[in-house]
DNA sequence: CTGACTGCAAACGTTTTGCACGGTA
DNA sequence: TACCGTGCAAAACGTTTGCAGTCAG
């Protein structure tokens, strides 16, 4: 269980009831979108305004509490943040899997091709997921 | 020397001398996004209108003769399209350096792991070029 | 009590669209 | 000539901002 009022304590944020709602939502909706986010929201706070939801995304994405996953032709989705992964879209049905895969070997071959030092990656892979693959096209 | 016209061509698009250009402009600045694309076009076609350049670059998307680079935190660049490869962004001058990395090993860890069936990857490292890191912050 | 957050409305930047005109094939 | 592309203006879209009122600490 996630003791997200903590959470942004430890961040020193404040515990708004909107917030914990968010971290809450994303704990059990990975990956899902403003929009998305913004529906979920309105069934506990009816009049919640998506600028409230747009302010805490990044307010949360600077504390490091949540982070961002840009997807091609689609809009970028949120996910709590842990460390790093990367990501499968369904060119089908958008669904997306987070992927733990051992980047080191690529860093180090990055490093020593472009002499930059490296802070990050990210990784996604465009493809068919096992369902919409076996359905007829 | 790029046949720009055989290139449209071949993809069944008309061939205009605005396209031409765009594709001329990109073959010598890859990495540019529609802004500074908009801008050198001005040169030789002082009235070409925006709404034409995002016209043809999706048209040109649409026909994978360019490509579309996504960068964190900054818009989106084109370059001619060309077999799959990484990118690295200096996160202090927005330098882009492109680079052949062999992902096989790693698209084949993703399949068996996710049991997609995969299609293509988009693989950008975030870090600091040699110039930039080397200078005082 | 003070500062931070919320919700509303308006503003903003980017990209797309509709349409009349002009160019390509 | 028939169709496609261009340029203009307006619309659409996603996101941010300013502000007055409210809530958290």
């Amino acid at each position: 269980m996630l003791n997200i009022a903590g959470l942004l304590k430890e961040k020193k944020l404040t515990v708004t009831p909107q917030r914990v709602e968010i971290v809450n939502l994303l704990s059990t909706n990975r990956h899902i979108n403003v929009d998305e986010l913004y529906a979920l929201l309105h069934t506990n706070f009816p009049s919640i305004s998506l600028a409230t939801v747009y302010k805490n995304i990044n307010t949360m994405l600077e504390s490091e509490i949540l982070s961002e996953v840009q997807i091609f032709n689609a809009k970028n989705v949120y996910e709590l943040a842990k460390e790093e992964h990367s990501h499968i879209v369904c060119t089908s049905c958008n669904e997306i899997l987070e992927l733990p895969i051992d980047l080191q070997v690529i860093y180090k071959e990055a490093e020593s091709k472009s002499a930059y030092s490296l802070k990050s990656a990210s990784l996604v892979f465009s493809g068919k997921c096992p369902r919409c693959s076996s359905s007829k096209v």
